[in-house]
Order: structure tokens, then sequence, then C-alpha cells
DNA sequence: TTAACTAAGTTAACACCTATAACATTAGAG
DNA sequence: CTCTAATGTTATAGGTGTTAACTTAGTTAA
């Protein structure tokens, strides 16, 4: 049967929702439960009746993320023409990096991996997977149409995933301060991707 | 006058030191200044006669850790033939993600954004530009002689350092599990920049 | 040489944290 | 209407960074 708590309301979903907020305005080690607990009026132990522990709880907020972005990977694609393949990569790319700049401090939770050790919350593990299924499915596209090169699509992936989280990395924390370079950088970083470096072409 | 440490001999440097084995070994969040002092068999309130706080002991790691991996891309660079641009490139990739692979927990505390503030050590970030400019005079001078394209600089190095980046921390998170299908998979990812994805190149 | 100063260590204590144990309350099932 | 299990409570153990107040020992100057 689906429990509805008793006492308070919903105190998971509160618990979730102000770790969120503490999250995202004052990062992730200000998230205690102590904290927690003092804003929704309740005693820190209970948090425990509902997360296994602190690190649990940053799981399920990173879960969120992942999700938030899978839907924000989708959207964008959904609003561009499937029929032009640079086109869909390029605003797939953009899209990614906008959220991380949208949410730094939950992108960087999502991929923290000293805070979430991989292979320790499965749910996590399966959310940042079809997250990266969209971007997967984008550039397996490109390749079918015969946009892309032929290469094994893991290769494939992972340079496509490697330059966006490069650049939202970098981007959030500040390293890349010639940014006002280009109508955007991320467009142009992309584009080098598509077009490559070398000069003979 | 430069004082030497007289009741113990040397604080600062075997602080340094314990607190780069507990973070090679443990992580960051494992770095105590309790857990250091026990080590070295001295109070904890001691090492504050050292260091500001625990940021600051880390922010020193987060330098040599710089600072060794400027070493390791100059010493990289000075192996290889510097008339050949593209072997220069991909060597120094190669040797950027080598270095990360080598040290996952040096290279995550070096760009943490949320353990070290950007800005809050002054030191650190002249030691991550430093780091940077080996990788930006590697770039120039594929410019100069024509092997990359002549676009703004900031654009080209902030898309290499990106793929770099990115391709190290995906990989020491482990979210690249499909690593074993090149030769190695960063030898065909930076491959993928210098070249390009489209088919038609 | 010795007195004063200062650098570098000590213990005690505060405030905060995660987490567990033991106890109290109440919703809902039988 | 009772009983059980879910959900909350307080008390507490053990860990953390950090500061205050005190002690020790090396350096410097009279």
């Amino acid at each position: 049967m689906p429990r509805l708590a008793y006492h308070h309301g919903d105190l998971p979903q509160q618990a979730h929702q102000q770790a969120l907020d503490i999250l995202r305005t004052q990062g992730d080690t200000a998230i205690s439960l102590r904290a927690i607990a003092k804003r929704i009026g309740v005693s820190a132990p209970a948090l425990y009746r509902h997360f296994a522990d602190r690190e649990s709880l940053l799981a399920e907020l990173a879960i969120t993320g992942f999700r938030l972005l899978r839907d924000r990977l989708r959207n964008r694609l959904s609003q561009v023409d499937q029929a032009d393949p640079r086109h869909a990569l390029l605003h797939i790319g953009l899209a990614y990096v906008a959220f991380a700049e949208d949410e730094p401090n939950l992108y960087r939770l999502m991929f923290g991996g000293r805070i979430l050790p991989k292979g320790a919350h499965p749910q996590l593990d399966e959310a940042g997977l079809q997250a990266f299924r969209v971007l997967e499915e984008t550039v397996e596209n490109g390749q079918r149409v015969g946009y892309l090169k032929p290469l094994p699509l893991p290769l494939m992936t992972a340079t496509a995933w490697s330059l966006v989280h490069g650049l939202s990395e970098l981007t959030i924390d500040g390293h890349l301060p010639g940014a006002d370079i280009e109508p955007t950088l991320a467009e142009g970083v992309l584009t080098l991707l598509l077009d490559g470096s070398r000069n003979d072409q």
C-alpha cells in the first residue's frame, strides 16, 4: 500500500526539495541533515526513516539532475530539424552546456566522482545512462545518415561527451575567462570537433 | 631570517607529504587535520601555525599537482619531434590524460571547483595557468607552422583543453566502460578532434 | 650572560556534523 | 477497539574544523 506520511505530510519530498535548494544556493558541502531538518521543522534523525544516509540523499538529488538533463536534451532535439544531423549535434551540445551553466552545483554533484562513488547507487548509474543515451542516439543517427564518420560508436560518443563535459566543467569553474570570444564559445568548440582542427579542410 | 622549525624539524613539509599520501590513497574527504597530526605525532592545532585552515592546505596540494602536471607535459614535449606539430599535439594530450589516470584523486582536487573556489588562492590560479600555458604554446605553435586552423587562440585552446579534461574526468570516474575499443581511447579521441568528425574529409 | 621577545608547540573547549539507540506517538488493519 | 508497524522524538557517541589560553624553547639585544 502507498503510505502517506502521517505526521508531517511528506517528509521525503520536502527534504529532497530543501536539499536541492541548499545545493543550488550554497553548494553540496552545505547540505547537512541538520540544516534540512531545521528548515522543515523536524528532528534530524527523522530523516533516517527515509534516507539510508546523507550520501543516499545526495544520490537522489543527482538522479533528479540526470533526469532534468535528459529532458532538456530531448526537448531541444524535438525543436530541431531531425533531417539535419549537423544541426541536431550542435544543438544537443549547446543544450548540454547550457544545462551545466544553469545548474552548476547540481552538475558538479552529478559528476563529482569523489562524492558519489560509481556503482554504489544503481539507480543513479541508470539515470546517468539514460541521459547519455540521448546523446548516443543523436551521434548514432548522424552516422546512419552518413554525416559522421563510420568509426566505432563508443569512440564517437566518448569524444563528443568528453568535449561537452570538459567545456561545461571548465566553464562553470571559471577556468575559461576568454569565453567572450565568439557568438558563443560553445558553438565554436563544437564546430571545431565537427569540422576538425587541421588547416587543410 | 629563514627560521628552521625547532621543535619538530619541518612540520609543514611533513604535513604536506602526509596529506598528499592520504589524498592519493583515500581521497580528499579523508584528509583531516587530526589524521595528519596523528601520523606525524603532533597535536592538531599545531598545524594552524603553518596553514591558515584546511582549505589552504588542500590548495597547497593542488598547487604541487599543477606543477607535477606542468612538468609531465614539458617532459613529454621534450621527447617529441618539435617539427611535427601533429605529433606534439597528440602526445601532449596523451600525457595529460595519463597524468589524470596516474593521479585521479589529485586531479579531482585540482579541478574540483567546489572544493577550492577559484580566486581564493592566487598561487593556485597561477600554478594552474602555468600548466595551461604548456598546452597553449603547443597549440599556438601548431598554428604558427600552419598545421592548425588560424582561428582565435582562446577558442583553439578551450577546445583542446575541454576535450582532454573531459576525457580525463570521465575516465577516472568510470563513466567510459567502452575504453577498451582502441589501441588507446585517448588517441582515437584526439585524432577525431584533429581530423574532424564529418565523413567527407 | 642573561633578560626579553617571539616562534611553535600544548591542552581545553566550542560548535557543528553523521549516525545509532532507546523511547514515544499515532495511523490504520484486523 | 486493540495491536502493530510506521514515523517521529530525545539522548548520546564519536568525528570534524577552529579558537583561546597556556607552555616551551630558540633568538636577539642589553
